[in-house]
RNA sequence: GCCCAGGUGGUGAAAUUGGUAUACACGCAUCCUUGAGGUGGAUGUGGCUUCGGCUGUGGAGGUUCAAGUCCUCUCCUGGGCACCA
């Protein structure tokens, strides 16, 4: 028989008229006997339909809120609308209507979406951004930074979308390509707006330590920040005033800077054109990166180039002459737009080395120990270049080792280079001594010297052997006859590729070898002992790298990844910047009294071939200029970024309609910063970053109380379509959130999203119809509850119960993993269900803590049950230790399990023991004998260790 | 390439932070109920099994009385950054 099913349509919608009569969720910030708590979702977008993710980031705060104020806190949960921007624009352009009008349209629908969640938002504080008592303080905000000349007018290179016909910040172009519509960005020279954040990259990055947040979303923003400590060193230009500056990360591989590359855009290169020998290829190379779009230099990682002939740079460390080229690897925006290139150690350098034939010179070797012949203590100390010369036979494609007669040792031919002798010489010269092969050719050195350290026991001394690796062909089989000795020491071996790595040759630095052997040549990034660098050689390179920049007369620096935040938009539906011009051109600050700085309405949406904002074709701004300002006055045409509004939207909720302030001081400090702050991953790296250099900006302006905005942030996950795909209208796979609480009802779809996993963690969650089913089936389970509710006493066993879910709820609820929480209700409920009947005050109990789940439901029940007021009023239950009389305890013999107890948790450890062998089970496993150790955890665990010789096993 | 996060049943996921692996739910199977369904309910549900057990948290080692949890190596997936010197 089917059971009843409560009717959702009618009690929600009765239970949330009860709410609003009643402004249950008005927050009365100027109240001193509750703990304030602010509790921020990032204020909707109003696209003009509240999606399933919008209800995933509003219900679940609701959640929270909810608890919150049943714990008795004094809850900020405001909502606003983020309703400057583009798609708005464009909607309202396709659909020829004011884009106002569009904006205040979708608002409408939008907020009877989120009443129809049962959200308890406090609409009293609702603020939007394109509304003009809102932007008038983003303009009054935006002045104060152009005052602390922390808002700048540059010209600078600027990617441009094509298709939204506006310039974007470097946050908004991904893979070359306009975040919102795809389109291949180019780049243009603009004079434009730029918010000064690089002036804060060190306090954003150090102020990120102390926050509570999750470790990924501060590593983002600590990668976006991009910190590198490294130095700036001068290379003076032979015959010529002027010197070049470089940025390296790398100062202690100076000795091995080969060549100096500048950017392309280098002011340098202009300098230097009058004594480039080869201007024409020069200029002809600096014309084709200009025109390359960012993604072309990108994508093609081919490197390019071209020297500036004539002109030699000075490295100031081993004070010789180095060619200096300019190519577009550089980058004219980084550091000092100019690198000092060491190829043996930078893999761009070497790649760029190798393409124009340029030498490479080894500085730093890397270090190997050989860890089967350790030095040993007492032993002489012995260092000695040496050479390992690999003979390579092309017809049998193998490998002349030596397998050692007196020693466990396979090697390679190996030997001390002679004074005065060249590497590839004493190679040579090993093979015909050790081998007798004298027609071999040589091949190649393999990379830079390496310094490997063992005990070379055939000469009892501790060894340091810097070697040097050849390789040569064999030209044929040509043989001298081998010494005695030779012969006495090993034997020759030809060995293939495979046993070469399989076979476990001597040399300690085999990886190496084996690397540069097969994989060919690239560049050594490792740390180790710097060589061929003057007074340095032979120390650590990075203990010696300070002191090489001294010795090169440089300084360290810190440089950071992060460039200016480009504010100005070329667009129609923005804050116009409240800036104008006197006729001489200098930018003044609209004052206070003319602001709101209004939109023009003479004009609209749209843009303009010349590449304008729209704003330049308004007669009435200019009209308006001239009557304030005077003649020869003009505007700024170009709105702002819609990521300046929302950098500040937050403390406007604390005074959303104050006409003398952005926000009231007194409340601010009371209220500020943010606890918690939930929002989508999306905005880790934007949003977030802005916002909390917008806020440390006005911090100094001593115009808010904190340094840092919000003290928790929480990411949430992504709900997916039904298909596991990101919900898109191209994938026809949308949930309508409308029609799924038409169907089950509010309270089962916000159960539901609270389920679905735990909300701060970087998952991805299905959404499933059956799933919501299954919250809908045990939201009727619930009330079908109420037919079994009488006057009754609580068993002790019910009260643990209550206990126990009572505090996972709480507990689960705070950390915001609601799917927990929920299991532990339902947990509760089949608790219920099994009683014949429920007691009153039990059942009340259970819906005071189901109340911030299932709002509705829950308040419908606790009036039918003649509970007072609202049930979201109820005083929620404080955390309680349990009181557990026994525990089911599991019961291991030499750690697997073998059976179970039930013992009180205070239980002695005898007492354990002899009702663990009790178990038919477990005292086979031990064989009939007494444990020969016990592990005993009270209320844990007993473990009982058999003794093995006696047992067998 | 670098930096994170994560791999647990058919699925979403739990696991008191080293102590009974798979809570809760979905799905599935069998049975009951209804005239039938996208109804309601009961039971079962990691794998293998000779029904005694054995085995099992991506893989391989290790530490420990005891490992999903700690250590080493490795594979895979997702996210961020990417010619940043």
């Amino acid at each position: 028989m089917a059971k009843e099913k409560y009717n959702h349509q009618e009690i929600e919608k009765r239970v949330q008229a009860a709410w609003s009569a009643s402004e249950l969720h008005t927050v009365d910030l100027a109240d001193t006997e509750k703990d304030p708590y602010f509790l921020l979702f990032e204020f909707p977008y109003p696209s003009g339909d509240l999606h399933i993710g919008h209800w995933y980031a509003f219900a679940l705060c609701d959640v929270y809120a909810r608890l919150l104020r049943q714990q008795g806190k004094n809850v900020l949960f405001p909502i606003g609308f983020d309703s400057f921007g583009l798609p708005t624009e464009n909607a309202a352009i396709k659909n020829n209507v004011d884009p106002r009008e569009w904006t205040m349209k979708n608002i409408e629908r939008m907020r009877g979406q989120v009443r129809s969640m049962g959200t308890t938002v406090d609409w009293s504080r609702e603020v939007i951004s394109s509304e003009p008592e809102y932007y008038r303080w983003t303009q009054w905000l935006f002045a104060k930074l152009f005052e602390q000349g922390l808002a700048e007018r540059r010209l600078a290179p600027v990617k441009w979308c094509p298709k939204d016909q506006t310039v974007l910040a470097h946050e908004q172009v991904l893979d070359g390509k306009c975040e919102r519509c795809g389109t291949e960005v180019e780049e243009k020279h603009l004079t434009q707006w730029f918010l000064k954040i690089t002036k804060y990259a060190k306090r954003l990055l150090e102020d990120l330590d102390p926050l509570p947040w999750r470790e990924d979303i501060k590593d983002a923003q600590r990668a976006w920040i991009g910190e590198s400590r490294g130095a700036k060193l001068n290379f003076s230009i032979s015959g010529r005033e002027e010197s070049i500056e470089v940025f390296t990360t790398r100062p202690d591989t100076l000795f091995g800077a080969t060549y100096v590359v500048l950017a392309p855009e280098h002011p340098l290169v202009e300098t230097l054109l009058d004594s480039v020998t080869n201007k024409d290829a020069v200029l002809t190379y600096r014309k084709q990166t200009a025109q390359k779009s960012e993604r072309e230099r990108s994508e093609n990682k081919q490197k390019t180039g071209v020297v500036l002939g004539g002109v030699m740079a000075v490295n100031p460390a081993t004070k010789e002459e180095v060619p200096v080229y300019i190519a577009d690897y550089v980058l004219a925006t980084y550091g000092t737009g100019a690198v000092m290139a060491v190829p043996a150690h930078d893999e761009r350098d070497f790649e760029f080395a190798q393409k124009m034939q340029l030498p490479i010179r080894h500085v730093v070797m890397p270090e190997r120990i050989d860890h089967r012949n350790p030095h040993q203590e007492g032993k002489e100390l012995t260092r000695r270049s040496i050479v390992i010369a690999i003979v390579h036979d092309s017809r049998t494609d193998t490998y002349l080792t030596l397998n050692w007669k007196e020693q466990p040792w396979i090697t390679f031919v190996t030997g001390g280079v002679e004074e005065n002798e060249d590497v590839v010489e004493a190679a040579k010269r090993e093979v015909v001594e050790e081998t007798g092969y004298t027609d071999v050719a040589f091949s190649r050195i393999l990379g830079g010297p390496t310094q490997s350290e063992f005990y070379a026991a055939h000469k009892g001394v501790n060894r340091y052997n810097h070697a040097t690796t050849v390789l040569f062909e064999l030209l044929n089989d040509t043989q001298e006859p081998l010494t005695e000795e030779e012969n006495a020491l090993h034997t020759l071996v030809w060995r293939t590729a495979d046993e070469i790595r399989n076979d476990g040759l001597q040399h300690a630095e085999m990886d190496l070898i084996l690397e540069r052997l097969f994989k060919g040549e690239t560049a050594m990034t490792e740390d180790g002992v710097l060589v061929n660098s003057g007074e340095f050689s032979g120390r650590g390179n990075r203990e010696a790298l300070e002191d090489i920049v001294a010795f090169a007369g440089g300084e360290m620096v810190t440089n950071y990844r992060i460039r200016d935040w480009l504010v100005s938009r070329q667009r129609y539906w923005g804050c116009p910047i409240p800036i104008v011009y006197d006729p001489e051109g200098v930018a003044h600050p609209v004052p206070p009294e003319h602001l709101p700085w209004l939109l023009p309405t003479d004009v609209t949406s749209g843009t303009r071939a010349d590449g304008q904002s729209p704003l330049a074709g308004s007669d009435e701004l200019r009209d308006r200029v001239t009557r304030i300002f005077g003649e020869g006055w003009t505007p700024e045409y170009d709105t702002l970024d819609v990521f300046v509004d929302s950098s500040w939207y937050f403390t406007r909720y604390l005074s959303p309609n104050s006409e003398t302030a952005f926000s009231d001081p007194a409340l601010m400090k009371k209220w500020l910063p943010v606890d918690r702050y939930s929002g989508g991953a999306e905005h880790t790296t934007v949003h977030l970053l802005y916002s909390r250099f917008f806020y440390k900006a006005l911090h100094d302006l001593a115009l808010v109380p904190t340094a840092e905005p919000y003290v928790e942030r929480f990411n949430r996950g992504l709900i997916l379509g039904t298909d596991g795909q990101k919900m898109s209208k191209r994938w026809g796979n949308v949930v309508n959130p409308d029609e799924m609480v038409e169907k089950f009802g509010a309270d089962a779809v916000r159960m539901y999203l609270a389920f679905i996993g735990p909300y701060n963690e970087p998952g991805n969650y299905p959404w499933k119809l059956d799933g919501v089913q299954g919250t809908r089936k045990f939201l009727d389970r619930v009330y079908q509850l109420r037919e079994k509710v009488g006057e009754a006493e609580v068993s002790a066993e019910l009260a643990r119960a209550l206990v126990r879910a009572t505090n996972k709820v709480t507990e689960d609820t705070e950390r915001f993993k609601m799917n927990t929480a929920v299991a532990a209700l339902m947990v509760l409920v089949r608790e219920l269900e099994g009683l014949a009947v429920v007691p009153r005050t039990a059942f009340k109990q259970f819906l005071v803590i189901l109340a911030p789940y299932a709002p509705h439901l829950s308040d419908h029940l606790w009036q039918e049950q003649g509970g007072a007021g609202s049930v979201h009023q109820a005083p929620w239950p404080e955390v309680v230790e349990e009181v557990v009389t026994e525990v089911t305890i599991g019961v291991q013999v030499n750690g697997k399990k073998r059976g179970e107890i039930t013992v009180s948790p205070e239980a002695e450890e005898e007492a354990a023991v002899l009702a663990a062998r009790a178990v038919p089970a477990v005292e086979a496993a031990l064989g009939n004998q007494p444990p020969a150790r016990v592990i005993y955890v009270p209320g844990r665990i007993l473990n009982l260790v058999a003794d093995n010789t006696a047992g067998g096993v």
